[in-house]
DNA sequence: AGCACA
């Protein structure tokens, strides 16, 4: 007497708004289940392949009554249900509702969600990232954020095809240790289908990118303050080594010019290039000697010193992600010393280039059309990054060469010639720049006890 | 041809 399993059988089922669907053909499709029940009313969702010939599936409807009609019709129609001319037998399921082992990750799509394990956001680099999953085809693009599940990626593909087959070969797998950065010990890698499919990614910045769209405008603050810092063999920080000076002024009580920078930054080497601008609210500037060596023992020199005495305007010295900055030849906040200065009206309106297109010595990726933004090696301390920023108009300014500046306009505000002596009357007591630049190259120490 | 997350 205990055949549950009869009773389940009787054709007088209670209703549903679920209803079973077997005897389908093989691997039939949903939209081929779609297409038969959809003249009943909406369907809110499906389920496919069931059973363990994979020949049943499930319909839910949106209301019961819609899934009565397509009962109804079926028991008194001359034809009955069809998927590709084979008969399909419908009736109400003993559930109410489909429940969906699929979670949507599940559901392929071209766009993957990459979930990085064991690491900070920011301790894997968007350009890792990229090289990582370009391995199965070109990358459209990247969007990176933090989730409570960790520091994850979006990562578009052309396809679905190469999306899988980028999942199939990386998902539970770590990114290679040569990738990592010291510190980061693996970066193991939970793949799922995304959603999406088509990214919307508004700027290039440290967190996004469109590789399909190297014009697209470049994050005015997507750089700032998340650059990566290089890490030793000791595991400890170090500034990447530059040519440029970023000088940060400090209680900056009097006006700190070009000249006055190029006196002081004079006494270590030549000075090629001096940019002043704001940034925060400080004033900073960017000063380019020939090479790293001089940098270097310029930074170590005036680090933390004072270009007057009484603490006024100190100097807080990092190196510059920059290599060769694209100034103005002559203006209030920037030079160009290796320009002679009698060509300074011609070389104006030459200098076409914006600053971010400069070239970068080891630069990661070839020809990716990012120019500068995309490849600079990381740095500690927020650097400068004078275009991108609208904030620092007078970076801009000092940066770039714009065509309608000339000719003439800096020259009436800016009188003086490029290689007078610091304009400024210094704090009494003040140790520093007046000295003639000459002295001052010759030993530089002692204006910095 | 007969109910899916075991």
């Amino acid at each position: 007497m205990s055949s549950s399993g009869q009773h389940q059988f009787r054709y007088t089922q209670t209703p549903s708004k679920v209803l079973h669907l077997r005897n389908l053909p093989w691997e039939c499709s949903e939209e081929e289940l779609v297409e038969l029940c959809k003249p009943f009313g909406k369907i809110v969702n499906t389920k496919c392949n069931v059973g363990a010939n994979r020949n049943q599936a499930f319909v839910e409807y949106a209301d019961l009554n819609q899934a009565i009609s397509m009962v109804s019709y079926f028991a008194s129609a001359s034809e009955p249900a069809q998927v590709r001319g084979k008969t399909v037998y419908i009736q109400y399921s003993n559930r109410h509702e489909i429940v969906n082992n699929k979670s949507p990750g599940d559901i392929p799509g071209n766009v993957l969600l990459v979930t990085m394990e064991g690491v900070q956001p920011g301790d894997v680099t968007i350009e890792v990232i990229h090289l990582v999953f370009s391995a199965f085809g070109f990358v459209h693009k990247i969007a990176t954020f933090e989730k409570a599940a960790g520091f994850q990626a979006l990562i578009q593909f052309s396809d679905v095809d190469t999306a899988s087959a980028a999942k199939d070969a990386l998902d539970g797998r770590s990114i290679p240790r040569y990738l990592l950065l010291e510190h980061v010990s693996s970066c193991n890698l939970r793949i799922s289908y995304s959603a999406h499919t088509d990214l919307n990614i508004k700027f290039q910045s440290h967190r996004s990118r469109d590789y399909t769209n190297p014009y697209l405008p470049v994050n005015p603050t997507a750089f700032e303050g998340l650059a990566q810092p290089v890490v030793g063999a000791d595991g400890i920080k170090k500034d990447q080594e530059s040519n440029v000076l970023l000088a940060a002024i400090e209680n900056m009580q009097y006006a700190v010019t070009v000249d006055v920078l190029h006196t002081v930054f004079s006494a270590f080497g030549t000075v090629q290039k001096i940019a002043i601008f704001e940034k925060n609210g400080q004033t900073q500037a960017l000063v380019q000697y020939p090479d790293v060596s001089t940098a270097s023992v310029a930074k170590d020199s005036l680090e933390g010193h004072c270009i007057y005495d009484g603490g006024y305007c100190k100097l807080h010295l990092t190196y510059s992600r920059h290599t060769d900055l694209n100034v103005k030849a002559h203006s209030d906040k920037s030079r160009d010393y290796t320009v002679p200065a009698v060509q300074l009206s011609q070389s104006y309106p030459g200098a076409p280039t914006a600053p971010w297109m400069n070239p970068q010595p080891g630069a990661g990726y070839p020809s990716n059309g990012y120019g500068a933004g995309a490849t600079m090696p990381p740095q500690t301390h927020a650097a400068p990054a004078p275009s991108w920023d609208p904030s620092m108009q007078h970076g801009r300014q000092a940066f770039v060469s714009v065509p309608s500046n000339f000719p003439g306009q800096t020259y009436t505000s800016s009188p003086m010639p490029a290689y007078a002596s610091a304009p400024i009357s210094p704090a009494p007591g003040a140790s520093m720049p007046m000295t003639a630049p000459g002295a001052s190259r010759v030993s530089p120490s002692p204006y910095y006890p």
